[in-house]
DNA sequence: TTAACCCATCCAAACATTTAGATTAGTTGA
DNA sequence: TCAACTAATCTAAATGTTTGGATGGGTTAA
């Protein structure tokens, strides 16, 4: 994994809503926007912002359905980033 | 894994001097102040904060010999780190 | 078509991080 | 002790991140 990949997603993680939203998704595999908003507290262009972090770091993807947005976890990036952890612990 | 500690260790990696610090801890075990300053190429103020940060996230571990320092890696945080996420992913 | 809705983007303010020069504290060797 | 050395801390400037109000674009329902 390329390291400057590895220093976006970490970078991704390293915040409390972030990581709580990809907790979230960790167990529930999909979350609408109004989810997504609910659970950060913060206000809609704030969690459109951290959703758009996640997404370019590519840890989640989302996509519209009519007016609404579907977030999911992009899980691959998860493990390779956990395997690459890995390979230096 | 507390998920305080989680963003805190992903934010000490989110940044490529010290991400390459410890990919050069993972594979020669110590690294003296001046091959770590060395390797980021910044200057020795700069290089001292950025082991600081990884210090405090705990990735890392510092110990005095005389006048020189000496900079272990914590295999064990990573390890922590990259099970956390393997769980999500 | 029009009104309501959902979300992204723009903008600006607050805040945090990154960076290096200058200084300081501590250690070693002469 | 004193000079030289190493690294931490102080300070300040530049840069980046976070946050929400305002706005705009696309979608749905009436």
């Amino acid at each position: 994994m390329d390291p400057q990949l590895v220093a976006k997603s970490a970078g991704a993680l390293a915040d409390k809503y972030r990581l709580r939203l990809v907790l979230a998704l960790s167990r529930q595999d999909t979350l609408s926007f109004a989810e997504a908003q609910e659970l950060t507290g913060l206000s809609q262009p704030c969690t459109s912002h951290h959703l758009k972090v996640l997404a370019e770091s590519g840890l989640i993807t989302t996509q519209k359905c009519g007016r609404c947005v579907q977030v999911k976890l992009n899980r691959e990036v998860l493990r390779d980033l956990s395997g690459f952890l890995s390979e230096l612990g």
